[in-house]
DNA sequence: TTCCTGTTGC
DNA sequence: GCAACCGGAA
């Protein structure tokens, strides 16, 4: 069975209310303020001697407690935690994922969510507190160019076309230069599947030049377009799978895609600076070890291992910005940064890398391990 | 030099 | 694991 303290990562508030209902509410997402045990609207209906469990997310609140069809408006909704409970006799049960509304079995204890099974590092709230603030006061690049911004003034399937084609032509590119090339590619009416698949190849890369690799770009933003015109009627795959099988969309955009252009938060949007940061502030390791993750993929599912699901999404911006602006790759401003207390890194990468020889380079890699 | 919100093929 | 893809900025 999972200990309290396990339980407690969950921050997940019980209570009851007059009417025998279980409220969940997570904390993370609630001010205090809001924290009341709210009763059930529909009491006793179908819970046949059962309690009721709503585990639910700060956004549908007011939805949830406007509407009497609470039911299905609840269970149509994506990005719901998964929990366990312990029964009365002692054996466990759990809240079918995807489920918004059950049915928990009377007496029976919440004992965890089901997704994290990994150990939280000590102080990660406190560190996320303190990074959001930082970034209130900076103004990041991402904070005005970043690819989930493509498009937010267009129709939903022009909008989630725009955000696949932000991703597809971002990679190792400045916000800004990306930025440019949409507003280019949409100002000439290219910004959609079909117009996509009738221009010229040579035309789409004049347009989005300089983003990086360009010439490789254009020609997998004409395949892309292709497949979404007659695989997708112009409209973007909505399935992780099928969009790792899009030329040019690797794991970071596809989950990127999945989380601004679908709104269904299928995983962590790892790139090159949540990659850093997770493991400068030693967040992540390789499974079973103490040994920093090597890839994005890999960081990707340590995180998943403790981070709660309602950080998967603002967790990306949120580090990315950071890493623009004070935890960058190169002599991170440790001086400026609120965290620094936290971080096992802090101020021990102050040298450039380049003032030792290759081979120290190669071997304080490997003993970064730590 | 190193990096840019990476992906791909070897 | 690593070079290639791309060119420019800090």
């Amino acid at each position: 069975m999972l200990s309290l303290r396990q339980a407690n990562t969950l921050s997940v508030a019980v209570a009851r209310t007059q009417f025998n209902a279980i409220t969940m509410y997570n904390t993370r997402s609630f001010s205090s303020k809001s924290l009341q045990p709210k009763r059930d609207p529909n009491p006793g209906s179908e819970s046949s001697g059962g309690v009721r469990v709503f585990v639910r997310k700060r956004r549908v609140k007011e939805t949830v407690e406007a509407n009497p069809l609470h039911e299905q408006k609840l269970s149509s909704l994506p990005d719901i935690e998964e929990f366990a409970y312990k029964k009365v006799d002692g054996s466990a049960g759990s809240i079918e994922s995807e489920s918004a509304l059950s049915v928990l079995p009377v007496g029976a204890e919440v004992t965890s969510s089901i997704r994290p099974t990994g150990e939280s590092p000590v102080h990660w709230q406190e560190v996320l507190e303190g990074i959001r603030k930082m970034r209130s006061f900076e103004d990041a690049p991402v904070d005005t160019m970043g690819c989930e911004k493509a498009g937010s003034v267009l129709p939903p399937k022009e909008r989630r076309f725009a955000v696949l084609v932000s991703s597809l032509l971002s990679s190792q590119t400045k916000d800004h230069v990306n930025h440019g090339a949409i507003q280019r590619l949409l100002q000439n009416g290219l910004l959609t599947a079909d117009a996509i698949v009738k221009a010229d190849e040579e035309t789409i890369k004049g347009l989005i030049y300089p983003v990086g690799f360009y010439t490789r770009k254009a020609s997998n933003l004409k395949k892309v377009a292709e497949i979404c015109l007659t695989k997708y009627d112009g409209d973007i795959p909505s399935s992780l799978e099928e969009l790792l099988s899009l030329p040019g969309i690797g794991p970071k955009m596809a989950h990127l895609v999945m989380n601004v252009g679908w709104n269904n938060v299928q995983g962590i949007c790892v790139d090159t600076h949540v990659h850093r940061i997770c493991n400068r502030l030693g967040w992540v390791s390789r499974p079973g070890t103490k040994q920093r993750t090597s890839t994005p993929e890999e960081t990707r599912v340590a995180l998943q291992m403790w981070l709660p699901k309602d950080e998967w999404v603002p967790i990306n911006p949120l580090l990315v910005g950071f890493g623009q602006t004070i935890c960058t790759p190169l002599r991170p401003r440790c001086g400026e940064c609120s965290v620094s207390e936290f971080c096992p890194s802090a101020f021990k990468e102050t040298s450039s890398p380049s003032s030792k020889s290759k081979k120290s380079r190669t071997s304080k890699k490997l003993s970064q391990g730590n």
